[in-house]
DNA sequence: ACCTGAACACCGTTCAAGT
DNA sequence: ACCTGAACACCGTTCAAGT
């Protein structure tokens, strides 16, 4: 899935850690065994739980050792949300016809891929992906656009905003299941939402009341991102060029 | 703006926390007066810089003394963000001509709100909102789609997906005048994202290459958020029932 | 050239003790 | 009833000193 065996990308500008990293000893650190370590971390105990002393215990060090070839937490955390983006299987070729559906598999993909990785996603926010997997990503995504024909400008913005709609949604689902451990709690605490909001004044809330239903509804299966990348989909092929 | 005459709104039962307040003395702490300290940290250094160590120095206390009040950072934080809603304002009565635009008022209102507090809305990511002003918040939008006499449930879904799109947005642009401090600094930032995609290796990135320009346009302004809620309104107008 | 112990300057939260 | 000093168990990052 990756593509380790191609040139290195160049890094933009601003983004570039003084290059400290040199050729790797025997059984020495390397970014990549310090990124794998540290998913492994998210993976078992969530985003919170990599600090760069739990990566650095996992691996045998202390933290210091790692900024031997890290910058930041920051440049770990990039790191390990490309490595992550990896994992998103790339489709089909682009097929005119289909680049509604297609465009939605990809999305389906990256909801599924980060729904692996707890609430990962939550550190994905508003960074700018320009990480080798990330590019591959919006080219993939660029690509079906175009052969559906979009308006170049609508494809841009749409790269930008179909990730973020994705990211939200992987985020939102995360938080619920940290906060509610089984399927059960899930489903008391969106039955308590919606006796909530039934239960607050018909006066002020009228509406909150009368929607309690439908507002809690779609939060345990794919309904609610469905309706999410259906709205966007059908909003991008409205768009005048 | 806020509704602080009205009866207080029953708690949802998993939100309700330790009920410690009491009826405050002279000049002592109170929830008000926690969330008005730490709203001015977050206009003046940011959110990170909001920690309950620094709230409590401009109060004059510890930060112990905050829990008297507040059960955690995180009620700290939510009281915060429903207070910040409560700036946005409230329009005109809904016209089942003009959904589409109120709907899209609504957006830019939130939008140009949070922009004046730093980067707020980070932390409103994910969180339900389920304050007094959030409340109301959902009460109009849902008025308004209602008038608009779009589905149930499409109501109910769009309810959620707006706001995380707007606050999306938010964050993302907070990002931008964090990390470049004037416009020139972003103007700056934008001209290398663009060289930097332009420059891309075109066999294994072509649509990135040939799209550098319009992938990096409309950072700057209005139009990337106008674009997105464009995409929106349209796609929840094409949603069947 | 790489790695590390110890330190620096912080966090959120708790709790015994005060008033 | 409310407030607080001090402590607990952490953070990310730096840096002099080691090998």
């Amino acid at each position: 899935v990756t593509s380790s065996d191609l040139p290195p990308l160049p890094r933009l500008a601003s983004r570039r850690s003084r290059d400290r990293r040199r050729a790797p000893r025997e059984r020495a650190l390397s970014r990549e065994a310090i990124a794998k370590a540290a998913l492994e971390i998210v993976d078992r105990e969530g985003l919170d739980a990599m600090t760069m002393r739990s990566v650095a215990q996992a691996l045998g060090t202390g933290a210091a050792s790692l900024y031997a070839h890290v910058t930041s937490k920051e440049e770990l955390l990039e790191l390990v949300i490309d490595g992550v983006i990896g994992e998103v299987p790339t489709p089909d070729q682009p097929d005119p016809d289909r680049w509604q559906e297609q465009l939605k598999e990809v999305a389906r993909s990256i909801r599924a891929v980060f729904s692996r990785h707890r609430d990962l996603a939550r550190a994905s926010f508003a960074r700018i992906p320009l990480g080798e997997n990330a590019l591959r990503g919006s080219e993939l995504m660029i690509s079906i656009m175009r052969a559906g024909g979009l308006p170049d400008q609508v494809i841009a913005y749409a790269c930008d905003m179909l990730p973020l709609y994705v990211m939200a949604v992987c985020y939102e689902e995360s938080l619920y299941s940290t906060e509610t451990n089984s399927p059960a709690d899930l489903a008391d605490f969106v039955a308590e939402m919606r006796t909530y909001f039934a239960s607050l004044p018909p006066n002020r809330f009228p509406n909150l009341v009368s929607l309690a239903g439908p507002l809690t509804a779609g939060s345990e299966g794919d309904e609610r991102f469905e309706f999410g990348l259906e709205v966007l989909v059908r909003g991008l092929a409205a768009m005048p060029g």
